[in-house]
DNA sequence: GTCCAGGGAGCAG
DNA sequence: CTGCTCCATGGA
């Protein structure tokens, strides 16, 4: 199998941080669906190896392998809170992945949970999605591209994948968002390209957040979520102000 | 049966 | 701008 050296990684840490739904964990590594891809991921000390449909250049764009990971541990970790979750998910990245299939994903995940979000994203792509093959490890796999912008058109097909009220939003987002759209998601500012992304049904600013930094390259985005929620209040706006 | 989940929209105050 | 309620499923 090929490979690539990844320092500072930890394949499982990014892969189960929940950036990302449709993967598998099998074989020692993972099954990963991302955009019209498929590949399988193992990683053994300093090397990633993989096979499917993907290049080393590849691989090293969608795990940020290409990136100066210590240095970008070094500028956050002055904060003792946070330099406590490095420690504990060292080697965790934030991957590049495709903006809609992202846009999609996130929608779906509101007021949801893990399992349910992984299991509609995998429906979507397989009632929406290019049915295509890979081959790994010398044996054929088939599976399923996210279909690509204006592609999950179908009211009635879509409410197969039972996602209540979300489906309303899905199928407008889908409408709305065009190529020129998520071009000028990756060139336009912080601001400007949240803003356009709040003007989507169902993006609100958590969701634009997950949006801009997991798929257009936004690294300034900060999404709050009930659990950063949480922890932030517990942590920094206690009464007690715990200094340690 | 009841509660609530990786939010957001719509509305009242 | 803040604080509700409802949204549609499904799992606990």
């Amino acid at each position: 199998m090929k490979s690539v050296p990844c320092s500072h990684f930890n394949l499982q840490h990014t892969i189960e941080s929940g950036q990302l739904f449709r993967f598998e964990k099998k074989d020692g590594g993972y099954f990963i669906n991302a955009a019209d891809r498929f590949f399988f991921a193992k990683q053994e000390n300093n090397k990633l190896f993989f096979d499917g449909n993907v290049d080393e250049r590849l691989i090293a764009h969608f795990f940020r392998l290409d990136e100066d990971h210590c240095e970008t541990i070094g500028k956050i970790c002055h904060d003792k809170h946070v330099a406590n979750a490095v420690e504990s998910y060292r080697g965790i990245r934030l991957l590049r992945q495709d903006p809609f299939e992202c846009i999609i994903s996130f929608i779906c995940s509101s007021a949801s949970n893990i399992p349910r979000i992984h299991r509609n994203v995998n429906d979507i792509a397989r009632l929406f999605g290019e049915k295509k093959t890979a081959i790994i490890q010398g044996q054929k796999y088939g599976y399923f591209a996210f279909p690509k912008s204006g592609m999950i058109d179908d009211e009635r097909r879509l409410a197969k994948v039972r996602l209540g009220y979300r489906a309303k939003f899905l199928l407008q987002s889908n409408s709305t968002v065009t190529q020129k759209f998520l071009k000028e998601l990756n060139t336009k500012r912080y601001c400007d390209a949240k803003t356009q992304l709040m003007t989507l049904p169902g993006v609100g600013e958590k969701v634009a957040d997950c949006i801009l930094l997991f798929s257009c390259g936004h690294l300034n985005a900060f999404p709050v979520d009930t659990w950063i929620s949480k922890v932030m209040s517990e942590l920094y706006f206690s009464k007690e102000c715990k200094k340690n």
